[in-house]
DNA sequence: CTCTCATATACCCCGCTGGCTATATGTCGA
DNA sequence: TCGACATATAGCCAGCGGGGTATATGAGAG
């Protein structure tokens, strides 16, 4: 049911990943290496972090040579919008219902 | 700072919890009896999400007799919102960047 | 005042996961 | 071919957090 949902909350609740993915989506393709330099935690952690992301969709890794390039996959975060935009039509169609209410309590 | 962000990713990102908040979105108030019912949790547990989502902002709790009515709070999910619609941005302005560089390479 | 019901709190248990180090894999340069 | 470098994988440990049961708190009913 709500498995793209679990995954995308799930994935990018932890803060170091996040800031992982918010720098790729800043600086756009980037190694490896230059995101472990700034990550505050050893580069065994941010393969694993980005394995995480990648399996979620969130991020694609290209080879060249010996080094990765990681970039965001922005589209990802669609279900997540959609997530967003549902909880807020819930709210609206309930708020709806009771100016409906109202009116014709009001008539 | 994600402070914001990340206590909301973090409430967010438990399936249990997460499906408490949506009920409460669709149905509006609801007393914890009635979130229990259909938790599939116990009520102990229920009570804790609920105060997990209450800390983040997520619900609000209203004492009537000796039930406790909750709501969700959807002003809570704005902080989420712009951070989806600054990573959209981050990706927008790399485009345009990148526009500008075929732009000044074509010229 | 007491009993029951609705919810919250206390406490424990256990699995998951994020962190680490060590090492494997793979690629470039000499 | 060999060594250095970039990344990935393996294996381990500790802490967090979600689940449970037992119980406290508090409000209505009788």
């Amino acid at each position: 049911m709500s498995t793209a949902h679990d995954a995308l909350f799930r994935t990018l609740a932890d803060p170091t990943r996040r800031a992982l993915f918010e720098r790729l989506c800043r600086e756009g393709e980037t190694t490896v290496g230059a995101l472990t330099a700034q990550a505050g935690v050893s580069q065994p952690v941010v393969s694993k972090h980005l394995g995480v992301l990648k399996q979620a969709g969130l991020v694609r890794g290209r080879h060249e040579g010996r080094q990765t390039h990681y970039s965001a996959q922005l589209g990802a975060l669609a279900p997540l919008i959609d997530w967003t935009s549902q909880m807020a039509g819930f709210w609206e169609s309930r708020f709806d219902d009771l100016e409906d209410l109202l009116k014709r309590m009001g008539q």
